[in-house]
DNA sequence: GGGCCCGCAGGG
DNA sequence: CCCTGCGGGCCC
């Protein structure tokens, strides 16, 4: 991140995940590091030779010297050159170790060299001896020319291995050079150091299991089980070999697993994993570009558009990887003007003030998921009387999504849910019965939410959307009557507290859930300002009782409803407080200001709420979440998840939020929803099957919350019983996957 | 107490 | 993408 810049202008959103890493001061240019240390810190985990190459770093004087070396080697056999120090020979065949993975690779050696450290010198070095001598060993690794000339220390280099236990040589607790293949372990793999652990042998099998030693963080794999008995190669000690020129031949070559997992390194055909990702075809290996990203490499002319030179950039990405250049700010890069930004009102206003504050610009911190947007009827775990301080509550609880607008619904579909406020003045409402208007005909110019009514109202959009519930065939014209009203689309209506000045059946404050209505009719009329806007009569049909009768007040009570307010709102209207209440203080002794009395006014407003929406009243027993038959039976059938229903029903107590409780207890790692055709896995864990199967497409095979392997053919079968339940709970919670 | 006008979410 | 909108904090 940039100074003076905030999270806001990388366009990321509230319950975004980022990663953040504090930035590095940059280091002085020319920093000298030890090699193999930058080789451990390196995060290539592919193949071999990934200590820096000299012939990476500079000259083309290197890559003579490789060539030479990669071509004689091939060819004659080269002169072994004494450099008069050391345990080897220049041109020597020799085994080396990759120091990322650990595991050895026939290379020869191009060149010693011998330098003289002096302690201090290095960082890193805790060394508080005098000087001390270090011998490197430049080797060329046969089959990785790429990686050119790497330097490494004696003990990353060894005689080439030669000689073949017989079966009878191996003994547990030896130190023995196998082939193994960690992600694999049945198929060929790479030549690793191992110790052996258990050897066995019936007339049928013989088995050897070793513990395979990994590269130098010292790492080991125990119990490893070794597939390729006839190749255990006897580790050679360093000036071992007698007879001049023995380790000048360049011995059988020891066979390393397929490089390409996809073709088997068949020549032949056209990979596109360990060829050109485009046309998969092997030509022009020069005028291939590799991805940063993916490691897929990609012909030049395959692009598109195609170009015509290597790019001179030392990152690239594929089209497949590339983010949107024109997003990301490069480290150190001054941050570019946001798309977003510049379209928001903002950015031609000249207003100071902070629109960050407060809940009128929030956006909600969590969203429903157990009903699709589109659902009528009530929201499982919603009861009549539940009530919310602002309307992002109301959205996210699912009961009326839409923040501002007062009809949520579809023009094609229809009306899910409404909330009267009392926006538009000529509606009447007796509880049991109101009338409501449509929306639109207002000039919203200036970027404003609401206006006067300066224009007729039409049939579209939500008018049309509340219009389909009428159970009658829609007239854009006149309007129409229900014929069974009740037959109609349910509508949740949600009254506010701002209706209060027409109607007292609304709540003192906030927004609260009411219940089911239906719209009896609809018709066009001319309205107090003279245009015409759409109004609708809408009937209560809910069993659930109002919450301003005898009963719903007892049930409100009973469920234990309170006002609802967004996490943490009430401490920091709290700590506002102290701090106006301290800043009063300060002025009383200076100059006593306007604004005083009115914020003390709020003050107290705030205490009277915060205190009895603390906790349910007392003495008041709350009534349970009572369970069908029909339920507790797929409860006692989904045996595998006894334990988690076990925690779930101890909340049965909690009357309604017992629902909220089960889908907390059935929530899906990994899309973060109820599981969806759930599958049940052995570590006892609930994922739904899509996403296991994603998972499975992505070759992990693991449980997504314990990572328990899971075995690449398990079943996955569906959990029957949970899944039948989980519908009765939340009906209709799939239909949006 | 009333007016201004913002971001957000949803539909089209 | 653009249009719509019975919120809501802050300033006057």
């Amino acid at each position: 991140m940039e100074d003076s810049h905030t999270i806001f202008d990388y366009n990321v959103g509230l319950n975004d995940i980022v990663q953040l890493l504090v930035r590095q001061a940059t280091p002085p240019a020319a920093v000298l590091k030890r090699k193999d240390k930058e080789a451990e810190l390196s995060d290539s985990d592919s193949g071999c030779g990934s200590a820096q190459s000299e012939s990476d770093k500079s000259s083309t004087h290197s890559e003579t010297e490789v060539q030479a070396a990669g071509t004689s080697a091939q060819t004659d056999t080269p002169d072994l050159v004494d450099p008069g120090f050391g345990f080897y020979k220049i041109n020597e065949f020799v085994d080396a170790r990759d120091l990322n993975m650990g595991a050895w690779f026939e290379a020869q050696i191009v060149n010693i060299t011998k330098t003289t450290k002096t302690p201090g010198e290095e960082e890193g070095s805790d060394s508080k001896l005098g000087e001390e001598e270090v011998i490197h060993y430049h080797v060329k690794y046969e089959d990785y020319p790429e990686n050119g000339v790497v330097p490494l220390q004696s003990k990353d280099v060894r005689p080439r291995a030669r000689t073949v236990y017989q079966w009878h040589q191996l003994e547990a607790g030896m130190v023995v050079m196998v082939n193994f293949n960690p992600d694999e372990p049945k198929e060929r793999g790479y030549w690793y150091d191992a110790q052996i652990q258990k050897k066995r042998e019936t007339r049928t099998v013989h088995e050897i299991y070793a513990k395979i030693l990994l590269g130098v963080a010292g790492d080991s794999l125990n119990d490893c089980r070794i597939m390729f008995l006839t190749e255990i190669y006897k580790i050679e000690e360093p000036g071992a070999l007698d007879g001049s020129g023995a380790g000048s031949d360049s011995p059988l070559k020891r066979s390393n697993g397929p490089e390409c997992k996809h073709c088997k390194d068949d020549l032949k055909k056209n990979c596109r994993w360990c060829n050109c990702h485009v046309c998969g075809v092997k030509q022009d290996p020069d005028k291939q570009l590799l991805c940063d990203e993916c490691d897929m490499a990609f012909h030049i002319y395959c692009l598109n558009p195609r170009l015509t030179s290597l790019p001179d950039d030392d990152d690239w990405y594929c089209p497949e990887c590339r983010n949107d250049a024109s997003e990301v700010v490069l480290a150190g890069e001054k941050l570019k003007d946001s798309k977003k930004k510049s379209k928001m009102a903002s950015a031609s206003s000249t207003s100071q003030r902070d629109w960050g504050k407060g809940m009128a610009c929030v956006g909600r911190s969590k969203q429903c998921t157990i009903v699709p947007s589109n659902h009528y009827g009530p929201v499982p775990g919603v009861p009549v009387g539940s009530i919310w301080k602002f309307r992002v509550q109301v959205s996210e609880s699912g009961c009326h999504r839409p923040h501002v607008a007062g009809i949520h619904g579809r023009s094609n579909d229809g009306a899910y849910s409404l909330v009267l406020a009392g926006g538009y003045e000529d509606d009447q409402d007796d509880g049991n019965e109101f009338t409501y208007t449509g929306s639109g005909g207002r000039d919203l110019s200036g970027n404003k939410r609401t206006a006067e009514q300066s224009c007729d109202q039409k049939l579209t959009n939500m008018n049309r959307a509340l219009a389909l519930n009428c159970n009658a065939s829609v007239n854009e014209k006149d309007g129409a009557t229900a014929k069974d009203w009740k037959a109609g689309k349910p509508v949740r209506v949600v009254r506010s507290s701002k209706g209060r000045k027409h109607s007292k059946f609304s709540p003192e404050d906030g927004n609260r859930y009411d219940g089911i209505y239906k719209v009896v009719k609809y018709w066009p009329e001319k309205g107090k300002s003279g245009f015409l806007v759409w109004r609708y009569l809408l009937k209560r049909n809910d069993d659930e009782p109002a919450p301003w009768t005898r009963d719903g007040k007892e049930r409100i009570k009973k469920l234990g409803l309170t006002m609802q307010y967004p996490e943490g709102y009430l401490e920091a209207q709290a700590a506002k407080e102290k701090e106006n209440k301290e800043k009063e203080n300060e002025e009383v002794t200076e100059t006593p200001t306007k604004g005083k009395r009115k914020r003390k006014s709020l003050s107290n407003e705030a205490e009277e709420k915060s205190s009895p929406a603390k906790g349910t009243p007392k003495k008041m027993k709350l009534e349970a979440y009572k369970l069908t038959k029909e339920q507790k039976a797929w409860i006692k059938d989904d045996e595998p998840n006894r334990k988690v229903w076990d925690e779930a029903m101890e909340s049965l107590a909690l009357g309604p939020k017992f629902l909220n409780k089960v889908e907390e207890v059935f929530l899906c790692i990994c899309c973060q929803e109820v599981v969806f055709q759930p599958i049940t896995t052995e570590c006892q864990h609930n994922v739904c099957r899509e996403c296991l199967q994603r998972s499975f497409k992505a070759e992990v095979y693991s449980c997504p919350a314990c990572r328990h392997d899971l075995g690449k053919n398990n079943p996955m079968s569906v959990n029957k019983p949970l899944q039948a339940i989980l519908n009765q709970f939340f009906p209709g919670y799939s239909s949006g996957r």
